[in-house]
DNA sequence: CTTGACAGACCGACTGGTCGGTTTTAGTCT
DNA sequence: AGACTAAAACCGACCAGTCGGTCTGTCAAG
């Protein structure tokens, strides 16, 4: 593990990610993160050999990122309750919305539908907490519904359409909760 | 009413929206979508008086056209029922998803995402949807959280994270039109 | 001396928008 | 109807600026 390159590396990455949500995908130059960066773009081009390699580390990151809220609001649940993971899914999307991050998740979420090979080569990685959710005690259509209702309503806010403090947020949001919790159990 | 011009405006739409959905967003320029039309460029900036200008044209046609199929579902539905606009919403979006369309709306929503501010013009006419939807009868919360549940699916696959013959695709989809029957009806 | 980390000047391709010019249309007068 | 004209529609070359990527150079460590 070479630390140094490790935390260029990382520089790189927040700084990318502060454009991307300050300013979105298509003002996210090669230049310009650089310069964020604080590194010249000689440098930035020989830690990443393309845009679309950067893109990659971008998500990456991005994705560890999800994994490990996921894991945080998972120890919150209380254990031995069938949906908990679903809840805790749940519960991630919401804090992202009450934390006005999801506006600013725009440009990451412009950038993975301008790419979608990109996601492609990460999908398996991504599907893996759907699949998850499935296996989480509940019945597996019920599950996916849920979080997706939950993703539905983060996309409203994401495009601009709710307002992130919008009722019908945390109105939704606690109808879902309840409705995971007198779920049919898987059989 | 000038027809000629419509016609002319229409013919070059349609060509954005084709290479919208052929290419993405960041491959629509001015000069393609003249091309595509045929028409020059100066014809197209005669009728579109900036790039911005051409975007909110293919906004107003994408949500005239979503109004559109949504009355043609609605008009399927049987009356007298409760939830009758929510499901006609959520066939919408299944029948986007299974003609395979809600791919070809990536370039869109890119465009979408990419521009905030052209939302923020038209989101007006984009809410009148969702006021609607938590008029229709059922408990306003539910009603909600089911289109955001349709929306969710619809959003998997437009990311690529599904399958359109995902077959979480139907079987969610029909949990839910289950669902928006036995719902609680507004008070 | 070699190698990897980094710097930054540079290039070709492309883009949005402009502008002077040409054609088509529509109205008006005889 | 036919001639004239002004406006609208339409054309396409061009410009100024931007972007991704390359290439040579520097420097410190081994």
């Amino acid at each position: 593990m070479t630390i140094k390159a490790d935390h260029f590396k990382a520089k790189i990455l927040a700084a990318a990610m502060a454009l991307l949500e300050r300013d979105g995908a298509r003002s996210l130059t090669l230049d310009k993160v650089a310069q964020e960066a604080g590194v010249s773009k000689g440098g930035l081009t020989h830690h990443f050999k393309s845009k679309p390699d950067l893109f990659l580390g971008l998500l990456d990151m991005v994705i560890a990122t999800i994994k490990d809220q996921l894991a945080e609001q998972l120890a919150r649940e209380p254990k031995d309750a069938p949906g908990r993971l679903t809840r805790a899914y749940m519960n991630c999307n919401l804090t992202t919305i009450r934390n006005g991050e999801a506006q600013s998740m725009r440009g990451l979420i412009e950038m993975v539908l301008a790419m979608p090979d990109l996601v492609a080569k990460r999908r398996q990685g991504l599907l893996e907490v759907h699949a998850a959710i499935e296996q989480d005690g509940l019945d597996p259509v019920q599950a996916s519904a849920l979080a997706a209702a939950s993703d539905g309503c983060w996309m409203n806010v994401l495009m601009g359409l709710w307002d992130p403090q919008d009722p019908r947020v945390e109105s939704v949001h606690a109808y879902l909760m309840a409705l995971s919790r007198k779920a049919e159990v898987a059989r």
